[in-house]
DNA sequence: GACTAAATACCAACCAGTCGGTATGTTCAT
DNA sequence: ATGAACATACCGACTGGTTGGTATTTAGTC
């Protein structure tokens, strides 16, 4: 009931606009009352939900990545049969996305990450992971695409996931400071050309 | 004279505060205070060398660039008559001064710029001119190597130096998640191969 | 009426920046 | 060389606004 109207509630908006906000303003800078000004509530509502503002950082992060996992696991890449297809048009679906204002592509956990690291400790754990478990799936498709193209090669499907995750926060990084997305789209595709080579393809499957 | 206590003016050892304090705890969290503190003076020597905590900020993207390039310029690989020997010395170099607590190798600019991008137009312009300027130096290396080993490949040594600073200041983030040195010296890794496969070197030199 | 959700009002701590003051030169005319 | 005039470096108390968090109250719902 009450359909047309309907919004998510008062915990989850709060959370969506703490990963606005704080995406653009960093979370040291961002203040509890910004967040409820963001969100249209005030600030009883907010302690009502969070018991302090890191415990939202906590929460926000574990939102961010349940929201992020939504995205990817509803892109149509995850149909296509071969595994190292899949790792490539994953990449791809990370380029595409990679548009308009920066707050809407950078990631959250690499920004409150940078800050929080050292005197946060809870803040820093959500973040790893995020990360982590991202990667994790990452390298699920890495690691049957090795199996098939490069069984032999030196490195870890792990460590080639997580080397993707540190280009993406890189380019996010170059994103920032050069204002625009196309220096991050630039390293992706530079990603992207390594992977290739990571993984030689047979001209054709008669063999 | 007085050669025995001689130490840096007053300045200097606010900015190296302020460099060492920052990459620690973030530029928002890090009070007026807490730089005073750490170089050893009050509030009235801060405000008597810089007109806000904002210009701090852009002075002290400009100390560590200039630091970070004297650490730089000292290296020997400068000496290798090769430029692609050069460029992955360069990578190497990097890959071996990460090491010990992450505010001594993690990078001041890009801690700023993930914060200030947004709400401090200054800072966000110092940190990129940072970026940029050791990137062109990296980008002279790599032209000259282009040149000699892969004169048509399709990619731009501009692009390619700027890939590389993507991947370190992504390394350092996932040095934080993680919270420790390692990640970050496996991420330049996978980044050496890379370079190594852009440059196809001959066999021997005969030819 | 018991419970949850949210608003309002408030507080103590904190922080960037100010200001008046001291100490130590430096310049330069006498 | 001396002392008036000025400049530089630094101190530390203070301020006005902000911030995270609390206490109390109100509205709605089962």
């Amino acid at each position: 009931m009450n359909a047309t109207t309907t919004q998510p509630d008062a915990r989850t908006r709060l959370l969506d606009a703490a990963m606005q906000v704080i995406r653009a303003q960093g979370y040291s800078a961002t203040t509890v009352d910004d967040i409820c000004r963001e969100a249209g509530f005030t600030k009883g509502a907010f302690f009502h939900h969070f018991k302090s503002k890191e415990d939202l950082a906590v929460a926000a992060a574990a939102h961010f990545s349940a929201m992020a996992e939504t995205l990817f696991a509803a892109a149509p890449y995850h149909a296509l049969p071969d595994p190292l297809d899949r790792v490539l048009a994953y990449i791809d679906f990370r380029s595409a996305i990679i548009d308009g204002p920066i707050p809407q592509f950078s990631c959250l956990l690499g920004t409150m990450v940078q800050e929080a690291y050292d005197t946060h400790p809870a803040i820093r754990k959500a973040c790893d992971t995020g990360i982590r478990t991202h990667a994790a799936g990452v390298a699920n498709d890495i690691e049957a695409a090795k199996a098939l193209y490069a069984p032999d090669a030196a490195w870890s499907a792990l460590s080639l996931a997580l080397y993707t995750q540190a280009v993406l926060q890189g380019a996010f990084v170059l994103a920032k400071a050069k204002s625009g997305p196309e220096i991050a789209r630039e390293c992706v595709s530079h990603l992207r050309r390594y992977i290739e080579s990571l993984f030689p393809r047979p001209i054709n499957k008669e063999d």
